[in-house]
DNA sequence: GCGACAG
DNA sequence: ATCTTGTCGC
């Protein structure tokens, strides 16, 4: 699936509808878009210099009835994305698919207004760094949650296109701990065709349930998406399949990884070149 | 119906 | 994620 959607002029588009001398309730606004949950990203949006004229079309409450416009032609670009993921969904392999382990790569963008700064490092069983390559792009889709994998997605895989070969790769998002079973760690797996994980800081569904190891199993809708694990007797991670690899192998995988506090050193070296990427700034890993 | 909500 | 100084805690 290489087609993006440009969430902004999908915005924009919805907004030039509403007629001279009537205004819009910024949910009807998100609900034609297809997800309510959109709001605060329109929100967002709005603030920019580009939108400031059609900023005066919307309201937070309902006024005069007379003076809203509510009945938006829209294609709900939205709802035709959860629909894509729930398909795409089916095609996720939670096994091993890999026949040894012996490079791992990882990961990160940082942003700079809409651009995308993308590192992607290659390290070896050694943790020692053989590869680093970076990726500017420039971003058309806000954060909204669920939808990650359309903002991050593009400059991710166009970075990891620019590494050599390797065997699994460590994303910055969650896999199939997502309310469409979906995450970004997946989409991009998915979509490269390489095993991935999927490693968060935070929780986006699912409950945690003891599990008397060193883990707790994430469960969502009655199914086991993930983990929720210690690194370094501190540090808690949400750990989950992205494509192509176990539950089980993921957390041998990270557990093997994390030497230092944070991250596992594929996304902590990752994190740190994509952010001196986008700052134009020299520091020691 | 009311929150929660990766980066 | 990003805007940002000092500051609370291990």
């Amino acid at each position: 699936m290489n087609f993006e959607i440009d969430f902004y002029s999908e915005l924009h588009q919805l907004l030039t509808q509403i007629p001279e001398g009537k205004v819009s309730i910024i949910d009807d606004v998100a609900k034609a878009l297809g997800d309510i949950s959109s709001k605060p990203a329109i929100l967002e949006i709005l603030n920019r210099k580009e939108f400031l004229n059609l900023k005066n079309k919307i309201v937070y409450n309902s006024n005069s009835e007379n003076e809203l416009f509510r009945n938006f032609s829209s294609s709900r670009p939205l709802s035709f994305l959860k629909r894509l993921q729930k398909n795409l969904a089916k095609k996720i392999i939670e096994m091993d698919k890999f026949e040894r382990i012996d490079l791992v790569a990882g990961v990160d963008v940082s942003y700079k207004d809409d651009l995308a700064y993308a590192a992607c490092v290659v390290l070896n069983n050694d943790f020692r760094i053989i590869h680093v390559s970076f990726s500017i792009y420039k971003t058309r889709f806000p954060y909204i949650p669920g939808y990650l994998s359309f903002r991050e997605g593009p400059p991710i895989k166009e970075v990891v296109r620019r590494a050599p070969d390797f065997d699994i790769l460590m994303v910055n998002g969650h896999g199939i701990a997502h309310p469409r079973f979906f995450g970004l760690a997946s989409h991009v797996g998915l979509d490269l065709n390489k095993p991935t994980i999927g490693v968060t800081k935070r929780r986006l569904v699912g409950k945690m349930i003891s599990k008397k190891d060193s883990y707790d199993v994430i469960v969502y809708k009655g199914r086991v998406v993930g983990a929720k694990l210690t690194i370094l007797g501190k540090r808690n991670l949400y750990i989950s399949v992205g494509h192509k690899i176990s539950l089980d192998t993921s957390i041998e995988v990270v557990k093997k990884f994390s030497i230092v506090y944070d991250l596992p050193e594929p996304l902590r070296i990752a994190h740190i070149l994509s952010r001196n990427f986008g700052k134009k700034e020299i520091k020691n890993i």
